[in-house]
This record gives C-alpha cells, structure tokens and sequence, in this order.
DNA sequence: CGCATGTTCTGGAACGAGTCAAGATTGATC
DNA sequence: GATCAATCTTGACTCGTTCCAGAACATGCG
C-alpha cells in the first residue's frame, strides 16, 4: 500500500474501475519494463488465466489514456510500454537486440523543449531515442 | 546536372543502378519532404505509369541502406521518407495533424549524443522528435 | 443485502502496412 | 551486341492492431 504496489490507488486516481486484468497488467508492467504488447498479455495469462488479447489491449489503452504508463514504440519495434510516466526521461535502443534502457534527460530539465526554428509549433514535449549498441551487442561484435 | 537533380549522380555514387523507378522516387522524395509509402507510390505512378508499390517499398529500402534518404517514423504514424540525410536535423510532428517540420539540432552539433547514463552502451546517433500543435491547428484550436 | 446502470471483458473477424517468393525484365560490363 | 546479375512484377501472405456484438462484471443507491 506504498509507493511499490498501489495499483488500486493509482485506478482510481485516475477515475478508472480497479479490475483483475488492470492489476495484473500494472504490476506486469512494473515488474518488466519496456516490455512488449505480446509480453504483457503472456505476464497478465501467467497471472490471471485466460484472458483475452483484447482486453490487455483495451486495459492498455485506457492506462495509456490516463497517462498511468507510457507508450513507446522505436522504429522497425513493435509497441512497449513502460510505467514510468510523466518524468520527461528518454530511452536508448540497441541496433542489434533491440534492447531498451532508461536515460535521464540529457541538459537538465527540459532541454530539448526549445529547438533553434519551431517554424511556429507550440512544442509540448520533445522525445530523445539514442540509437548504439548494448554492452552485450558490443561485446559479440568485438569478439566475432 | 548540379546540385538540385543529380540523382543518377547519386545512385551511381551510392554503387546502386540506375532505373526508373529509383529515380522516379528520389524525385518525389526532394518534391515533397516527409512523405509517406503511400504518397511516394502515387507520386511515382504519376511520374511513370504503373509500378508495383514492391517496386517502390524495395527502392526505399536500397536507397536508405544506401544512406540516401532517411526513413522516420513517428508513433501512430506510418513511414515516411526525406531526401535529407546525414546532417543531424529533428523533426516537429503536429499532434493535431500529423505533419512534421524540419528542426536543426537544438544545441549545436551533436549534444544529445551524450546522454547521461548511457547503461553501457555505445550511442552513435539521437533522434530527436518534438511534439506539438502547428500553427494551422493552433489557430483552429482557439477559434473553437 | 439486492438491484439498476454503465463500463469492461470475450471471442471472432477485419484491416492495413509491410514482407516473401518466383519468374520476367532491365541496366551494366565486356 | 551478348551475357550476367541486379532489379521489377505479380500475387499471396504474415503480423500487429483494431473493430464489433454480446455476455459478464464492478459500482452506487435504496
């Protein structure tokens, strides 16, 4: 009832039902990070039973929907998604395995908020995929 | 011959062959920034007649590997294709509309290529992705 | 505690971008 | 001009994701 595991809390901060297939995809979500759509629904099964494709796909929408995770979704990778949300932080994909890792902003805060021409957009929000190779990556293609 | 349409300069350049079709797209492409598939078919075909879009998803694929256009990818939106390749510039996406924006690097040359914790890995290039609102779309948010 | 109500889950089918494979065609080289 | 290999055509197909209709469920009130 911390801040580990108050999946209750934050459904309905969010004015949304606490059901079975929302507890278990929030703590699927925060147990595996960056973890893909079919991973989740495999991790809710695991926990649950049977349950649809359909409802974790709806359950992640709605999480998404009410900001309480994040999707992500780098080029040429299907969608992912992660719990932590809202703390303006930026992820690095390796090129080899696809593999996925946090990164705090890069300048400070908000950086990146404020390119050189908008060209009169009103920014909102500035995204920062860092493409490179994994440890383990970099560790094959120097043996090999 | 010079520098706005030398595209057979280019794919000889690039060691790829020179046929219709690539040069067909690599037209379109510099006539309209940040297409997608789609648009680059249709504007092949008006250019050429008919060409299968395998034709068209197979020239994309050689000329990015070749490193002569780049393919960028938004969420939510389908791939799309620049003639501007290998100068380190970000894009504006209207969250209203979809459309993108050039933006050169916001502080300099290459300054998110130094995230903070880089979890190891070797990062050789940041993408940059900026959401927002267009003016056009600004405009008819407030007018409503 | 039991009921009405609106949301959510089930199951199945549909959709669209992108890919694969085999054969015909074309550009590059000699 | 002839030959070889890269490239294009055709058509089917995969895969992630979404849509639809109906049954099941959580929630608030009496």
């Amino acid at each position: 009832m911390t801040e580990t595991t108050a999946p209750e809390a934050l459904l309905r901060g969010a004015g949304l039902r606490v059901t079975r297939p929302r507890l278990a995809t929030l703590r699927a979500l925060s147990a595996m990070p960056h973890a893909e759509t079919e991973a989740v629904i495999a991790a809710v099964r695991a926990d649950l039973g049977e349950v649809s494709h359909q409802a974790v796909y709806d359950v992640l929408r709605a999480l998404t929907e009410a900001g309480l995770v994040r999707r992500i979704q780098p080029q040429g990778s299907v969608a992912r998604y992660e719990t932590r949300a809202g703390d303006n932080h930026h992820h690095v994909v390796c090129r080899g395995c696809g593999s996925i890792a946090d990164v705090d902003c890069a300048v400070g805060h908000a950086p990146c908020l404020t390119p050189q021409a908008d060209h009169g957009f009103v920014v909102d929000e500035a995204e920062v995929v860092y493409w490179g190779t994994c440890p383990d990556c970099a560790r094959a293609a120097a043996t090999a």
